[in-house]
DNA sequence: GTAGCCACTTTCCTATAGGTACCTACTATA
DNA sequence: TATAGTAGGTACCTATAGGAAAGTGGCTAC
């Protein structure tokens, strides 16, 4: 048998949601990966394998399959086969994962205006030997 | 030599950024375990390590700390030590870490909107068989 | 004197995500 | 004949995140 990827289950399987309701969301949404996925798909447009493997580079094919099938799987992304010589898969974003489109766009807006001082904290942090 | 729990390195170090600009964002804001503490944090203010690991519960007191040095390091939470005895530190949500609050709201908005469609995407995945 | 508290720290161990590399079937092209 | 292109599948292996459990130090309360 092979290994079922489609009921693959994410990290964050032990159950932090006892204290925090966002939790499902961000196993959906932010496992790894998947966010480069989405992103890529949602500015280029419907792709093929080959395209998404090139665009997100560093991404093993079987990776990107297991993603894809849990994408598709939880709706977020659409996958279209056509039975031609030789194969040729399409993916595309479907209405639920355009939803997330606001969402990654505030994101991104935060990212703008703090990764800086994110970047800033790790450096006060670690040239600061006296309060430790 | 104690392992470097400040210099740890979040799972998305292979570098998906190439490919998507809210990467750096997600391995500071969305690596396991930081939502449950951010949110517990954040709705229950200034706490003790006791009480932030009762609260999450199933977090044991490694990765509890692991995680708060990170939080601390990226400049998400503040630490304050009290020399007495017993020792006594407390956490609390710093200003940047409460710049996450209206994304994260946004978030609990996207989750009560689309989970339950999320959940019926993967119900009729797993209960159509013919078209794979 | 010993048990408990707090905030970790350390050691050991395991589960698994993910990487490498090779494989499929079919056709067109050189 | 051999190679390339397509969308993966599969076996093997490793790195490491994270869990379990015990220890630490200094004081207090019983």
């Amino acid at each position: 048998m092979a290994p079922d990827t489609t009921t693959w289950t994410p990290a964050g399987a032990a159950e932090p949601e006892l204290a925090c309701p966002i939790s499902p969301v961000v196993d959906i949404v932010f496992s790894r990966w998947t966010t480069p996925i989405l992103w890529t798909l949602h500015t280029h447009g419907r792709q093929r394998f080959v395209e998404l493997e090139r665009r997100i580079a560093k991404i093993t094919p079987k990776v990107l399959t297991q993603r894809l099938r849990q994408l598709e799987r939880d709706g977020l992304i659409v996958r279209t086969y056509h039975p031609e010589v030789p194969p040729r898969v399409e993916y595309e974003i479907s209405e639920l994962g355009r939803s997330l489109a606001p969402l990654f766009a505030h994101l991104a807006e935060w990212a703008a205006e703090n990764l800086d001082r994110v970047e800033q904290a790790r450096h006060d942090y670690d040239t600061e030997p006296a309060a430790r």
